[in-house]
DNA sequence: CTGAAAGCGCTTACAG
DNA sequence: CTGAAAGCGCTTACAG
């Protein structure tokens, strides 16, 4: 492959002639700028990029560390990074993490070594050992779909206690009482208990009874988690009307079981999910959904990131865009109905 | 950040020792490897990539060129992939095209310049001007999900000829005789005519009538397009029983116009998808498939790379990985039955 | 406007 | 076993 030494040898120039035209170049006579751009055209010259990197310190790409790209939720907020990134120049270097402890640090180190400007770290609490390594990198993150309370770590996601909570408000405005919640992980403070505590905030607001023994149950937000939730809740709690899950795919679960066990959706129970993926108005009965900005979440958290890079600081430490509900066929309002 | 100077002066000893004690730890004293190993740790030093990059011209990184990785097919066999690169110490830059040739071609100039070692190629033709950009830019490259018959490039895939004709005959082996299809475009070589090719070489070796024109309808894979497209066929040919979509998602989007007009599936009318993402088991009622091995296609793809990058050259040109029907809930079987 | 030289952070013969 | 030196492909003052 061609170096610069090889265009200026071509051009008849020096090296430091050929640097110029490619970055500056109105500080080179026209007549060179022109014999130069000609021999780079010849010679299919490339500069490379690690050369420059090296000098700058700076290599205009980023570390994004998602658990699982195949999951939709993922998939569809790692498009925003992408589109983003791109946008600005910007390209990305990405690790599935599975919430694998070992494989995160690894990714980092191998990033790390790569001198990316910064990274984007997704969905997983910033537990203190995990800031310390942040720390031991010396490298600029930014938070998405998670967020730390603890550290101030400039992070973008929804607000999740106020999802969960308008999520019940919802079902109790459309005449349900006896409500369910299939939640995240108790391990999962951000969209796991946040969203509980929110649901279980608007059950209190509207003073309905809720005992959270019989309904509640808990999944890691996959289809497979909701069937299996759903067949607990509904062992335990048949008379419920309406249930709200912490995912489309665990409502999608829920669903199932419901319709195995001969139960109508909506007619005798309706479902809520939650995210908003495509997969909500590609299932049928069409799934209501509380819709998070999911490309939104992405997109911004790179441009924040980019921002940090800039050396302007994020514009706001913590970003919550705002979540709404979509409604479609699986939620019935039973206003007037008689029980 | 410490470099391997720090490092040297810290443990007292020269830069040549610090190198060798990363990359050849046995040539170093005991000693010294204990005493660099302790400054290393003391300092967080991490090794430059950049300029090992620079030095060995390779830097353990390829390029993911992909359509878009928020569409379910591409998302699993991107995960594939990465689940391969970072088996074999390789980091993924990934960049998405919109199949634009604009977009491709920036990407790839950046990734040339950040010196990949090689890049996967997913899912488009490789057109004479591709392949052009490909030569000139003088990288290893392998296709995913399509193939060239014209260049020599290693490829992986299924068999999608083959694969239209299983659908087809599937179908008639269950007793239809009423076939149409939803097909991808016919700008798609790949998965759009070869799969319609193999679906008449079916139908004729089954002696069936089929009529192009009343029986095949084009949709660019996406759901919405599934829709109109069913919703065409079942304007021209409301006799038929049982249609073939080139994806999973045209074939939800096909049953979904079938539910809103009243038609059951499928009762009234087979339903049979092609991928078998994962959604096709998340929905109601579950999709009857061909199923492609997505994950293993992209894991393939990076594998076979990785092979020419060992200078092995890869084992095979062009692979083909099988696809096989998976029977879920939307394809009938009516032999026997009257009509 | 232009070129020679130093330097970015490493690796690798080469001598000892 | 160890270190000094050259070199990977660039950029950037510095002189002219």
């Amino acid at each position: 492959m061609a170096t610069i030494k090889d265009v200026a040898k071509l051009a008849g120039v020096s090296i430091s002639t050929i640097s110029r035209v490619l970055n500056a170049p109105d500080k080179v006579s026209k007549d060179k700028r022109e014999r130069v751009l000609r021999a780079i055209e010849q010679l299919k010259y490339h500069p490379n990029a690690l050369a420059r990197g090296l000098i700058h310190k700076k290599t205009k790409t980023l570390g994004i560390l998602i658990p699982d790209i195949s999951n939709y939720y993922y998939a569809e907020m790692f498009r925003g990074m992408e589109d983003a990134a791109q946008e600005f120049g910007h390209n990305i270097i990405i690790c599935n993490t599975d919430k694998d402890k070992q494989r995160m640090i690894s990714a980092l180190r191998s990033m790390k070594e790569k001198q990316i400007d910064g990274f984007v770290f997704t969905s997983e609490p910033v537990y203190p050992d995990y800031y310390d390594i942040f720390n031991q990198l010396g490298l600029p993150v930014v938070l998405a779909s998670t967020q730390s309370l603890e550290y101030a770590i400039p992070s973008v996601k929804i607000d999740d206690e106020q999802a969960g909570f308008d999520a019940a408000q919802y079902l109790i405005d459309c005449g349900h009482r006896r409500i369910a919640m299939i939640s995240g992980p108790h391990l999962d403070p951000i969209a796991g208990m946040s969203r509980l505590q929110g649901f279980m905030r608007a059950m209190r607001t509207n003073e309905l009874d809720f005992d959270s023994a019989r309904c509640v149950e808990f999944g890691n937000y996959r289809y497979d988690d909701g069937y299996a939730a759903m067949e607990r809740l509904w062992d335990k709690n048949p008379e419920l009307t309406a249930v709200f899950a912490a995912s489309d795919e665990m409502a999608l679960g829920a669903i199932y079981f419901l319709y195995r066990s001969g139960v109508r959706v909506p007619d005798e129970v309706s479902i809520l999910g939650m995210d908003n993926t495509r997969i909500a108005c590609m299932s049928l009965p069409r799934l209501t959904t509380v819709a998070q900005p999911i490309y939104e979440i992405g997109y911004k958290a790179v441009r924040t990131l980019q921002e940090v890079l800039d050396g302007a600081g994020p514009a706001t430490l913590r970003t919550y865009l705002s979540h709404q509900i979509v409604a479609r066929d699986t939620v019935k309002n039973v206003n007037g109905e008689i029980f």
